[in-house]
DNA sequence: GTTTTTATCCATCAATTGTTGGAAACAATT
DNA sequence: AATTGTTTCCAACAATTGATGGATAAAAAC
């Protein structure tokens, strides 16, 4: 049985579709409560009507998004892992920075949806923490900081997590950070790259 | 002659200086569009219009708000390098990070108000945005990676930009991540203070 | 071709938002 | 004591919010 976020995904031209890729842009762009319904439905060029028609309320919809960016994560990550194997820890995180640099430089609202989880303090966001917090799991053993999905320890998480993180407030911060550097938007992702391998390879290294 | 923030500040039992302090803990907590001008004046226990009374727009008192923080920042980085002047750049990086470990985890408000910073696209945030681009030179030249203030190269202010960023999101994804890690919240201090001079420190290590 | 289901819009709802006017209480000055 | 200025609250404002009911069109099923 396909679900209804699966089906939306099948049909990209669907208006269901659609609303999902609006509420996605927004939602990234603006964060929960900023963010209307009828940006949404004016993104879209439909009536507010319409998108509760199709989407409920304004929450089932943040998660759908929610689930939408997590899902495109993990494909990314198991893109990186494939990459990886039989590679050096130097190298291996070399080619995970230029793959997810690359990959939230284009998609910078999946960078912004994931710090965003960061503030909330009621158990809101359960799914992107969930999710996030298998996948720490899963990269911690693939950059071979840990054995097994049992025994991982507290630093080994913690490091992934700092690694990650690292990256995150370079894409959310281009408009904070780029005229404190004067670079343009492509100089900018080639120094970010530099600067992540230049402070994250050493500690890594053997 | 003394500005309304020097002047609220002077007095912090007068009614300016409690609404002040109530901002910044509701800003810190929900950014500026979540946080309502009610219910800063309920942290207060005041009237709304009292609120407006003292302060006129909520955007001014933002500013307010980040002035402040901004300030006691500028405090914090001065204590850093009276602290690690004559010392080694591993010395000097485990200081700051102890240093603002310290200070941002007892106010995560203040590592919140930067990081909602970060989000802006419009030039809302002039004024943190020119704070932090000065410190970030003044903690170039104190780390021993830029000489004189006029020649901070890219990649010197990049690295002192990925420095700050590793501590924030530590402080403001607590409630993210310390489920993960599966600690209390002394041993989570501990966790990314550690983590931090894993990662950090070889990097600098000649 | 008629009926039934699906999809879209218009109008509207109650609640909440930032903000203000004006009355009353309070304090300071004369 | 009377007057002036300062501070506080109550009530209300227009605008915006998430959300819905109902009319209408379009498509599908019969």
């Amino acid at each position: 049985m396909a679900t209804r976020l699966e089906k939306a995904r099948q049909d990209p031209d669907s208006m269901k579709a659609r609303i999902l890729s609006s509420a996605r842009k927004k939602f990234g762009e603006y964060g929960y409560v900023a963010t209307t319904t009828r940006m949404i439905a004016k993104d879209v060029g439909i009536d507010i009507s319409t998108l509760y028609y199709h989407w409920g309320e304004k929450q089932d919809m943040y998660e759908a998004v929610i689930m939408d960016v997590t899902d495109e994560i993990r494909i990314k990550f198991q893109e990186i892992e494939r990459k990886v194997t039989g590679k050096s820890v130097s190298i291996r995180l070399e080619i995970a920075i230029d793959v997810m640099c690359d990959y939230l430089f284009t998609h910078p609202e999946v960078s912004n949806l994931i710090l965003f989880g960061y503030f909330n303090k009621d158990k809101q966001e359960v799914t992107l923490h969930n999710k996030m917090a298998e996948y720490v799991s899963v990269i911690a053993i693939a950059m071979g900081l840990a054995e097994d999905k049992q025994n991982i320890t507290v630093q080994a998480k913690a490091r992934i997590i700092a690694v990650w993180n690292s990256v995150l407030n370079f894409i959310t911060g281009e408009n904070f950070f780029r005229p404190m550097l004067d670079v343009e938007k492509k100089e900018y992702l080639a120094v970010v790259k530099e600067t992540l391998k230049f402070i994250l390879v050493p500690a890594f290294k053997k």
